[in-house]
DNA sequence: TGAATTTATGTAAGTGCTTACATTTCAGAG
DNA sequence: CTCTGAAATGTAAGCACTTACATAAATTCA
């Protein structure tokens, strides 16, 4: 079943249905019924192919993340998923791991398959790593990057201020008498390295001297994270605070000062549900999702359309207090 | 750039550049050297519409899901996306929410996008509610449900026995002599019927009577289970242990028990992350989807080849005992 | 009522691939 | 050195649409 034959059932030519297919005005009321009609009849459904050719779109977003398994990523692509889809894009969805190299590769599928536009979440590094890939694909298509900044023509940036949040928060523990705050990262992502930058600048607006043990990569876990916690009180590091770069880390943390008889603040970063479940409830700051995928579809769509739009879009965070602040 | 410029350039015809783009064993090793030198060159990628026309396909799968940010269908989209792509599919994702409406609608535009087949994660209900969605999908493309039955011609299924785990623990929890078990869940979905039945013969087996106020229907939200485990602990209704149909529930009841100072089994469903982030740690069934998702992937691999493949996988469901179980 | 517009429809040429079938090239056999 | 069959290449017809341009129909206005 094709246009020609949706054509010859109505006794008017594929331009004609084409029109109606694409909404042209130029179509009379009655053909328009009839046409349509005749397509319901027939359960006719214009091939996506043909069309794409033809109009050299398919009107397909591609999103590559790190992990669609990470709660934080999970739900950004659900946000950017459905926001997109409301504007009557699809979504090829694409997991890369935090290879740089599969990075490269999977982008270039994605641009393979003639995507109209590229979201990028929590892919991006800062730019000593090699961000050219999104460049070379901001020269094709529009490319948004969700929560990283990358300061390449074409790149757009939507992003939150985690630096500052982090830097904040020093402050505010400090204010609590912790003077040995403990901060825990894993990947080194752009969004990664910022955090690190905003606890250097708090250890230094607070007065506090940077102690190389107090700042430790652990593993993405639960289990890692409590573990090395674990080693650290038995080295008998001091620790009278804990900030992590995302709340599994934090909570692993928490469990080990558990363990341990230990109550300190905690505060951990993206406000998941992990935060929630955790008990005591995890503190948690909150990189404002919500408000950031909406941005960067929006703008997509404003680029779409040929409209102009600003470069980079930062909002600020909010810090989520729970059980694990003031009480520890 | 298109296979005319290739085709040009190299001093061949079209055909030839074809043959090459698509691995034709007939193309001498010259010539397919000299094609894929000039290839890389021009930096030329085949248009994927115009070649997906000619192919009828552009090997794309569909994936609808109830709703990626949810901890459990993300690591399922995540498993599935990955295995997909191994095997050189793009995975087309829909995030429907839990209208039977949008599933409908979205499975539509899947289709018209031309996907090879389609993968519904969470999406399927018990034969009461109407599948017949499912059942037309079926008849254009290959259709496979993950955890989920639906009987239908077209249609195959990947589940986990989830029934039975809920059953067995239902005897478990009686074996620590714990007589009042409460049931907690809150989406009717196939898999969600499923455990509620497991639940009613567990009761069964363990000769303890069922009781309305013990199955109790709460809001997807630990604070909106926690509410209501709260309420009834309140109207004081008997409560020795607290199984649910996923781990946000058992952690909301979880929360509930320990602020009303009491300690009794609870085990959750899914055993997601949050299973591991809960304090005690919870205990949870795990449904299998490291196996299920593969598997899925596979079986579609095969009809995809026009090979055969079992209308039904079912893996049997592991318990995970944390500190919830014994100790409570 | 006829000319001038405007609106609706049709014709045909893309869009960039794949592939059946026809043709040429080339080795190896006789 | 020719013949034959296999291997390599080319020709051209799809695939199912969109759309510029041409034409026909309907409307407006004098």
């Amino acid at each position: 079943m094709n246009i020609y034959d949706i054509a010859k059932r109505c006794g008017v030519s594929i331009a004609t249905v084409s029109r109606v297919l694409n909404g042209s005005q130029n179509v009379s009321a009655k053909t328009r019924e009839k046409v349509l009609a005749v397509m319901r009849e027939e359960d006719y459904t214009p091939n996506a192919f043909a069309r794409g050719l033809g109009l050299d779109t398919m009107r397909m977003i591609g999103i590559l993340c790190t992990d669609v398994s990470d709660t934080f990523y999970a739900k950004a692509v659900s946000l950017v998923e459905s926001d997109l889809r409301r504007r009557g894009f699809d979504s090829l969805l694409c997991s890369t791991g935090n290879s740089l190299a599969e990075k490269k590769k999977y982008l270039e599928l994605l641009l393979a398959k003639r995507v109209d536009a590229v979201i990028l979440i929590g892919s991006a590094f800062k730019e000593s790593v090699d961000n050219s890939h999104i460049g070379d694909a901001a020269s094709r298509v529009p490319v948004v990057v969700i929560n990283g900044l990358v300061e390449l023509p074409g790149v757009y940036c939507v992003l939150c201020d985690e630096r500052s949040a982090v830097r904040r928060n020093v402050t505010l523990l400090k204010q609590q008498r912790c003077e040995h705050i403990l901060y825990l990262y894993d990947a080194p992502t752009y969004s990664g390295q910022e955090k690190i930058e905003g606890y250097r600048e708090g250890l230094r607006d607070a007065g506090l001297p940077f102690r190389e043990e107090l700042l430790a990569r652990v593993p993405k876990s639960v289990e890692g994270a409590s573990n090395a916690i674990t080693n650290l009180l038995e080295k008998g590091v001091p620790v009278s605070a804990v900030m992590a770069s995302e709340d599994l880390l934090a909570i692993g943390a928490q469990k080990a000062l558990q363990k341990a008889g230990r109550s300190v603040p905690v505060i951990g970063f993206n406000n998941s549900i992990l935060a929630e479940c955790a008990s005591p409830a995890l503190t948690s700051v909150d990189n404002m999702l919500e408000t950031l995928c909406p941005s960067a579809v929006s703008l997509l769509a404003d680029l779409q359309e040929g409209k102009s739009a600003p470069q980079k879009i930062v909002v600020s965070p909010r810090l989520v207090e729970r059980e694990t602040f003031r009480a520890g």
